[in-house]
RNA sequence: CGGGGAGUGGCGCAGUCUGGUAGCGCACCCGGCUGGGGGCCGGGCGGUCGCAGGUUCAAAUCCUGUCUCCCCGACCA
């Protein structure tokens, strides 16, 4: 139950307004555990389909999906110098099980490299087993000092993809192809985010990557979250746990590996990027409830349309769900469907049937028609096509719009207040870097000048994209 | 660890400066009217004011101590 009355837009700041909307729509809630969250049903029914999309889109390229331990020796951890200490701060460690102080403690992972890297060094012989491509769906555990909900929690859920290849060509091709193919086109076309593609600055790369891609999308208030890494881990991890094969030549070689990950941060991005005052709104190619049927009275002859259109609907594939709970307020009602972003509402009661019609509402315009009885279904398909585009370009725009040349540092700052600044690298560098970090300015990512990954993010002539992040 | 703030019915808060019978909104219960955007009217239930001690005829309020939580900074998928 909830027990407050205030509304979204009626907060000051954004990060209250999402709190706001987190909880109204049922998203997730704390939980007792210090920083962690609950998971409620309908924000797990949205990671859910996340995961159902992202899934299908990273077994394309050939992966598989397998699971891992949750705890890790701690001395397996610490096998690769910078992944301990990358993590060090942040890892949370039992010391006592079954009653008894364990002889080597364990580490609740903050990610699953470490073991996962360890088998792959007793999985991969030959030239023949690689590339080895798998997937995991799991859980991490990270300590982080301030949590925010969806945003950064204790303990997270996410994917995270570990490869092993041959050449650095071929591992450098793979984490190409995982940013591109999965994470840009899910957050392009599924989420309806305008992202930046990037490679990392030396300083925000992953501990012992040599290259780390990045999808940064831009918030409601201009603030970057980063929404999925892609990393090229060169011979690094595969030097510390021994992952060697023979080649074909019968030479022994170090693998060339990559890992990537996204979590249920997603979920956050997604509230944050495309929430507004009413509440979330939901792009209908993963909205778990894509269209809600609203009997506005529940006499017989209302309910009886209800039912025909709900028919209408499910025939035509779309996720729909009908509310003729009419004991309840109307007002009550559409109120709670906007805070979840359904977004097409079909309205039907006895002003529309007297005139032959229903009406349908888009969440994230706001645009109401009435459409015939008959054409409910093809006027429903139509407005998610509309809406998915609609909630797509409006990301795109606010983007661009709070988006900006500058060519100094100091400008960077200023427009970093509201958005993002494109900055020549070269008059930045890591001095430059740490000038703007002073000021809690980061370079979210640096981009070739037509806005492309670079393939060496050494490069001359590069363009760091700097902003303020979550 | 540094800097701020808050603990009062289930939730959100006012009252504290200037001591005098603990209040409001929401939620909940009952009755009625309503019903095309969180509806209206009336009636109710519910609190040893974080904890301990002190001052006082009298303490949510003043004094001392103590506990807890939140926010900002350093960390970060």
């Amino acid at each position: 139950m909830t027990s407050t009355t205030r509304l979204p837009s009626q907060s000051a700041d954004f990060p209250a307004w999402y709190g706001e909307v987190v909880r109204q729509a049922g998203l997730a809630e704390s939980s007792a555990v210090r920083g962690a969250m609950v998971i409620k049903p309908y924000g797990y029914a949205i990671w859910e389909a996340i995961q159902r999309e992202l899934d299908a889109r990273i077994k394309a390229t050939g992966h598989e999906n397998f699971y891992f331990p949750l705890f890790v020796p701690a001395s397996v951890l610490s096998r690769e110098g910078r992944l301990i200490e990358g993590f060090a701060p942040e890892v949370a460690v039992v010391t006592e099980a079954g009653g008894k102080t364990l002889s080597e403690p364990l580490v609740v992972r903050p990610t699953s490299e470490a073991l996962i890297w360890s088998t792959y060094a007793r999985w991969i012989q030959s030239y023949r087993d690689l590339p080895l491509l798998y997937n995991q769906w799991g859980n991490a555990v990270r300590w982080e000092m301030r949590p925010r909900i969806l945003l950064r929690t204790s303990e997270f859920l996410w994917q995270e993809g570990h490869t092993a290849h041959a050449t650095r060509e071929d591992a450098a091709a793979y984490a190409r192809q995982i940013h591109f193919d999965v994470y840009l086109a899910f957050l392009r076309d599924v989420l309806g985010l305008h992202v930046f593609v990037g490679a990392k600055t030396a300083m925000e790369r992953f501990a012992g990557a040599i290259n780390t891609m990045t999808c940064e999308a831009m918030m409601r208030d201009g603030k970057a979250l980063q929404m999925a890494t892609s990393h090229e881990l060169g011979q690094n991890f595969a030097r510390a746990f021994d992952i060697e094969y023979t080649d074909a030549e019968g030479e022994r070689q170090l693998c060339w590996t990559t890992s990537w990950g996204s979590s249920t941060r997603m979920v956050g991005g997604l509230i944050m990027a495309h929430g507004d005052d009413a509440g979330l709104r939901v792009p209908p190619a993963i909205a778990p409830i894509q269209t809600v049927v609203v009997a506005v009275k529940d006499d017989d002859e209302t309910l009886a349309a209800v039912e025909r259109a709900e028919g209408a609907l499910r025939d035509a594939g779309v996720r729909v769900r009908v509310d003729r709970d009419a004991s309840t307020g109307l007002g009550r009602r559409l109120t709670e469907w906007d805070l979840k972003g359904v977004p097409v509402r079909v309205e039907i009661g006895p002003r529309d049937l007297k005139e032959g019609v229903v009406t349908v509402v888009r969440r994230d315009s706001g645009e109401k028609a009435a459409v015939p009885v008959d054409g409910v279904a093809a006027a429903v398909a139509e407005a998610l096509e509309a809406a998915q585009r609609g909630l797509a370009e409006e990301s795109r725009a606010r983007t661009e719009a709070h988006t900006r040349d500058v060519a100094t540092v100091e400008e960077a700052i200023e427009v970093a207040a509201d958005g993002f600044a494109r900055l020549p690298w070269s008059a930045c560098g890591p001095d430059g870097e740490r000038r703007l970090n002073e000021h809690a300015v980061s370079i979210r990512c640096l981009q070739t000048a037509d806005g492309g990954v670079p393939g060496d993010p050494e490069a001359g002539d590069l363009v760091a994209i700097a902003g303020r992040a979550y």
